[in-house]
Order: structure tokens, then C-alpha cells, then sequence
DNA sequence: TTTTATTAAACAAACGTTTGATTAGTAAAA
DNA sequence: TTTTACTAATCAAACGTTTGTTTAATAAAA
């Protein structure tokens, strides 16, 4: 599907607003006056504020399609640079996309609210596990990694992390006294942090390392 | 304050409703409905159904307070066992109130909805946030646990981990195979994998373990 | 009797959506 | 070239519902 300048922006408001008050609390209302256009703008482009929600899925789940999965692929790298290069891109996908992850951590939190948008998510979710599962599977052919790693532990910690990081930022930043810095700056700093801290978690847990010391 | 049989029932429907479906997303008659009350009851007994969200965080909130500050305080276990201790409290107070802390990470996913509950979930993360930093002091000044300790990422993964866990408790139950079990029997099961998990990951990473041996 | 609890009904406001009219641009017919 | 026909975009207004809350009357409890 493509969409013209007014639909795009129609999207990216309710984008925000979705992320910012939850679909339910957001009003068509809201949409349009912030997106600038009339209310009926909404249900002639989209046909409802649902279809709308499931426009926005589609939208940006398309555009993420596998990228990566390639860039695993054909890599000569070991098992465990390949998870750190995944570490970083699962920061940068969900800091650089908050508005969306927002909603789409919302979504999960909701028991099934729309079978269209749950197939999506279960969809991506079940795509990035096997690549885990992949990657992690390797790692253990090749003797790095431990053999009783938990895959959808390992997920759910990776994403778990970013995404309640990303969630509470505006008390990580003041926990650290980091006010000082400007939005970009302090964008910057936590992916920093958070790529270091995920690396050193997930290298002293999953790797041979000091089992072999012993 | 103390709430009559009927205040209660009204809370505890509401709690299970907005957990489903967002405080925004949940009708006072669906309440009321659920709750079998009339739906002037809610405004007779609560003010509004603002004041009712904030009745139940102020509620579920005072049950839960510093039942664990203090039996971390007086106990004679290591640095290490203090912190597994404080995983599986954290473990069982979320995945034991399950509803309530889908509220709250809701909450924190809005940018600022009600000033009170922002109270409420500041002071609390707070709280938590400082009796790690204090566990972990404690650890590195016994010589037990590293110098590099970031103390806001490790409590993001840990509380992280296992909302995320939590939220998505669904898709772990069919990506591995667990549909056999009662409800029962796997809520013991995600326990049981959860603590488990998280001290391994956290053992390797904040002690000195692997570098004493080196 | 006074206070508390409960109800059905009513309220204005907000909701998502539809309507019918109007505009501007393009294509077809004269 | 001028006229007619058609289409997509846009709008204010209105639609019927649902929203949270209040009211006024009644029942129960103190």
C-alpha cells in the first residue's frame, strides 16, 4: 500500500499521540486537529481509527522486514560478535523507533484487543526468537556457548531490558544525574549504557569462558 | 483507609479490567457490570473513576510496602544470597500480582497521565532502585562483587526481564511446547525458569568470579 | 429519625462515523 | 476551444452511541 503526504502524516500523529495516551485514549479528534486535517479525513483514507492502528502496523513492520536476517547470514563472524551485533541492532531498532515499540509493548500488554495487529506481533516476535535460536545453536556448535541456554529467556531479557529502559528513561536520567546533557546527548548515553551492559550480561552467561578456567 | 466488601469488589473487578483493557480502554458500566453494583456506586463510593485508579494503586501499594527492607536488613546471608533473595521477591510480587503491575507499566509507558500515580510509581522505583544500590555496595565492599556495576541497568534488566516475561508469558508458553500444563503448573514453571535464569545471568556478571580466577 | 446504601433515570459532553455540499483538477465530448 | 462529465479531496454539520457523572427517589441500617 502507498501513501500520499496527508495519509503518511495522519500516521505519524497518531503515531505519536497512540504512544503517548494509548489508542484508547487518544481521540480521532485529537488526530485530526494535531495532523491538521478534518475529522473525516480519517475514515475516508482509512475507513475507522482501527484500520488506522492496522495501517500503521503494516507500515512499520514492513519497513524493518529482514534487514537483518541477511546481515546474519553472510557474516563471518564468531557466534558471539554476531549476537553483539544483534545486541545493537535491537537497541537501535527500538530507540530509534520509541513511539511504536510503545504501542506495540501496549499491544502485548492487552489480552488479543485485534487478531490483525496480535499476527503481527506474533509474527516479528516469532522471527527474531528463531534468529536467537539460530545464532545462539551456532554458537554452541562451535563449542563458545554453554549448552543449557534458555532461548526465550535470553529474548525476553534482551527485549525486556530495552524496552523497560526505553520506559523509564525519565527516571534513569534523573536517578543519574544526567539532566544536564541535551535530549540527543542523553539518547546517546543510554545506548551506550545499555550495549555495554547487555554485552557484559549475556557474554559472562552464555559463553564457555570461565567453565573452561575451572 | 478501609474499604467495605462491595468497595473492594468494585476495585478488584477494575483492577482485572484495566489490566485488559487500559484504564481509558475500561468503561465505568463495564465495571459496574462485572462488579454487579449499580454505576452511581462508583462515583458514590470513589469520587470518579480517576479517584478509583488511584484507590487501588494507593491500596495495592501500602500492602506491598517494606515487608522486604526489612528482611534484608537484619540477615546474616552473603552479598550473593541477599541478591537471589531479592529476585525471587521481585519474581513472586510481580507474576503474584500480575493485573496490578500491568497497570503500572501501562502507566509508565504514558507520559505523565495522573500526577498521583506518577507519585506513587517514583517512590517505589525509588525505593527499589536504592535497596539494590545498597546490596550491591554491600557486595563490592566485601570484596565479592565487581567495581563496574551499573545499579539502574541491572535493576532495569531484572524488573524488565520479568514484566516482559510476564507480558509475553503467552508466546513462551507455545514456543515451548508447554500448552499440556494447567495454568497453575506453568505460572510454577515461568517462576521456576525465571529465577533461575536471572541468577545466572546476574552471578556472572556483578561477582569478581571469573576475574579472581584469572 | 437520621444516616447510609442503592436504584433508575437523566444529563451534558465526547465519541467514531456518515452525510451532503463544494472545490479543484482532469478527461471526454461538443 | 469550449463545454460537459467525472473523480478525488476537503469541509462543516449532523448522526446515533457511549462516555462519566449527577439527581431525585426509595430502601435499609443505625
Amino acid at each position: 500500500m502507498e501513501y500520499n503526504a496527508k495519509q503518511l502524516q495522519i500516521i505519524e500523529v497518531a503515531e505519536r499521540l497512540f504512544s503517548q495516551k494509548g489508542f484508547a485514549g487518544t481521540s480521532v479528534r485529537d488526530i485530526a486537529q494535531e495532523a491538521d486535517v478534518n475529522v473525516s479525513m480519517i475514515s475516508y483514507y482509512f475507513g475507522s481509527k482501527e484500520k488506522l492502528i492496522e495501517a500503521l502496523f503494516q507500515l512499520r513492520m514492513t519497513e524493518s522486514r529482514s534487514r537483518l536476517e541477511t546481515l546474519m547470514m553472510l557474516s563471518e563472524l564468531s557466534a558471539l560478535q554476531k549476537f553483539n551485533v544483534f545486541i545493537d541492532s535491537v537497541i537501535d531498532r527500538l530507540m530509534g523507533n520509541q513511539c511504536f515499540h510503545n504501542i506495540m509493548l501496549r499491544e502485548q500488554l492487552s489480552s488479543e484487543r485485534t487478531p490483525v495487529i496480535s499476527e503481527y506481533i506474533r509474527g516479528l516476535k516469532m522471527r527474531n526468537v528463531e534468529l536467537i535460536k539460530r545464532m545462539i545453536h551456532e554458537g554452541q556448535e562451535a563449542g563458545d556457548f554453554r549448552k543449557d541456554i534458555n532461548v526465550s529467556l535470553v529474548t525476553t531479557t534482551l527485549y525486556g531490558t530495552v524496552n523497560y529502559a526505553i520506559a523509564t528513561q525519565d527516571f534513569y536520567r534523573i536517578f543519574n544525574n544526567l539532566e544536564h546533557l541535551t535530549d540527543d546527548e542523553f539518547q546517546a548515553h543510554l545506548r551506550n549504557e545499555l550495549s555495554q551492559h547487555l554485552k557484559n550480561l549475556f557474554k559472562s552467561t552464555i559463553t564457555n569462558e570461565h567453565h573452561i578456567q575451572n
